[in-house]
DNA sequence: CTGAAAGCGCTAACAA
DNA sequence: TTGTTAGCGCTTTCAG
């Protein structure tokens, strides 16, 4: 049997359509239709078809989440922040991932066709180009990341600056004093951002010393490679403590740290940024700065639905506080001992 | 500026709106009405509306993947491996999270909407249910999980019950001879397979004894008090391996083993299951039965496609083949010393 | 408060 | 090959 539409909703209950579809949604009708009406489209199961609801509506109740590589915990963390508030609205959330290196344009693209009611979207790289392309998008967008401060578009944003000064000053107050930055790619924006913030950072520590050096991705593979470099080099460029540019590169850093000898925190405090999954498996803990995944997506997501409700409301430009989360990792020394007896180093 | 529809690029190119509709899909039509056709539309930046595409064709060009946990690893490794089938194949994906408690039936029902044209449903529990309201769903559906034999659904299973009997092959060969078994919740479809698959590999080994514990949840926390028991219990019970049901309950052994002074892979074996990223990433790194995520993610994808294409060809049940990733929480003793020696254990 | 009718944008008969 | 027309299922004027 196919679905009941509400044409048969209106005849079983003797009404006419215009009459059924009042009933269901605004309720402006009599009691008495409206009793009737509820009543034959349950004794149906009538369910409205989106289709045409849609069509008929000039909106979808559905958002797209478009980031680079949904496999990206971080990335994941925010998608299901995302669908919570999305889903609690009643709309559907499409998600669809651009790919490391498209531009993010394909996706503003999609959006003429029609099929959602607006955009979350979280650029690898914000292009003047992107931003040109978002300005016009036919329906609202919100950027996970950095817009422009003159632009007209809702962003959400991480303070990985502020994380990295977080970072730094519980490095040097532990004591470290050779901080080498292991940096992701630089032409991204967390790559860009996280290394001027480290810089920044250790401006504010004369008596400490800063480097960096940039692995080609933000993957275990390349912090571990990027750390061996590091280490090895270490007799002519002697350091006390790794920052890692996320976790993905600290965790390979402390694998590497493992297998070339160095105890952690006994000889190198490592750190990571992001706080995810990962940073609470290792062991020692990873010591890792919360970025707020979770809260950024949540507040795109309300950001967005705010917009849509209120298509003129003023831009907003949210900024969400990092936290510290210290783990074993980056222990002072007296501290790190006491957790190498138990054989955690 | 709106957004032009196919009224606007027929009156620009001179043609009827079917004209137009034809030269853009079906390319039915002349060669010079096809190319005026298609320059109207370049002119015009014409996008055909999905909305009114649905409604017209009956079908949405997007498919539905629904799972209890969208943050769980396991699933966002399936749901990435579907989303790049589905994407290739010009669908659009969305995902709806069912939560743990719910019983998938909600997700069934949604489909009456006619929002997508199938759906990949991982349910936590496959009830009758379920499984009677899946083989009445309006578009196709294939589970990820066990679906009854006689059933007319097409589904895509790992096979943990033979990757249970790789797991304890391979602890037995290794000199382990009293196993235990750290289970999930045991009225969950995995914790049942699990566990039946565990016992039935224990049963192939006479000289080698297992026993059995269940944690709540399929968590580290949980692994954690689960694995904190059974050592703690050791005197009574002794072991020389944990068969966790997870990886998460496997790092909360690793965990627990740690911080209880236990050597892994020294004194204690202990594996996981899924292999999940996280495997990797603790040291020791644990060992871990891949079920091949991606993989039945991907065949799920296909299956999906296939049955919408040709809705009635034979139903198809996939089993995906598993394999076991041995790392160094499960090695030998000779060769667990000589990495303990390297600061390892 | 209710019903008739228009129409969202598109595709697919059908006729020419 | 082309144009005319109906209609997918629904909401919303507009009269009554």
């Amino acid at each position: 049997m196919p679905r009941p539409t509400i044409t048969q909703v209106a005849a079983l209950a003797g009404v006419s359509i215009a009459s059924a579809s009042r009933a269901l949604n605004d309720q402006i009708a009599s009691a008495e239709t409206i009793e009737k009406v509820r009543k034959a489209a349950a004794e149906l199961g009538y369910i409205p078809d989106s289709r045409a609801r849609s069509l008929k509506l000039g909106r979808t109740q559905q958002l797209a989440y478009a980031v680079a590589d949904i496999g990206n915990p971080v990335y994941v963390e925010m998608m299901s922040a995302v669908q919570h508030v999305v889903a609690a609205s009643g709309y559907r959330l499409v998600i669809s991932s651009t790919g490391t290196t498209s531009t993010s344009l394909e996706v503003v693209d999609e959006l003429r066709r029609g099929h959602v009611d607006g955009l979350i979207l979280s650029p690898l790289r914000v292009t003047d180009e992107l931003i040109q392309a978002l300005e016009l998008a036919p329906v609202p967008v919100v950027v996970l990341g950095r817009a422009p401060e003159e632009s007209t578009i809702d962003s959400v944003r991480a303070d990985s600056p502020r994380g990295m000064r977080m970072v730094v000053d519980h490095l040097v107050a532990t004591g470290r004093r050779r901080l080498v930055f292991l940096n992701g790619p630089r032409d991204t924006t967390p790559g860009r951002l996280r290394e001027e913030g480290f810089l920044a950072a250790m401006a504010a520590h004369p008596d400490a010393e800063g480097r960096t050096f940039a692995a080609p991705d933000f993957t275990i593979a390349s912090g571990y490679a990027a750390a061996q470099k590091v280490l090895d080099d270490a007799d002519d460029a002697p350091l006390d403590a790794i920052v890692a540019a996320n976790d993905l590169i600290g965790i390979g850093a402390l694998h590497a740290a493992d297998d070339l000898g160095w105890s952690v925190p006994g000889d190198l405090s490592i750190t990571g940024m992001d706080n995810t999954e990962l940073a609470e498996v290792t062991r020692p803990g990873l010591t890792s700065v919360d970025l707020g995944a979770a809260e950024r997506g949540r507040l795109a997501a309300e950001l967005l639905l705010a917009r849509i409700a209120e298509p003129t409301r003023a831009v907003h430009t949210v900024t969400v506080a990092p936290s510290l989360t210290i783990r074993a990792s980056s222990m002072a020394k007296p501290l790190a001992q006491a957790t190498a007896e138990r054989g955690v180093g």
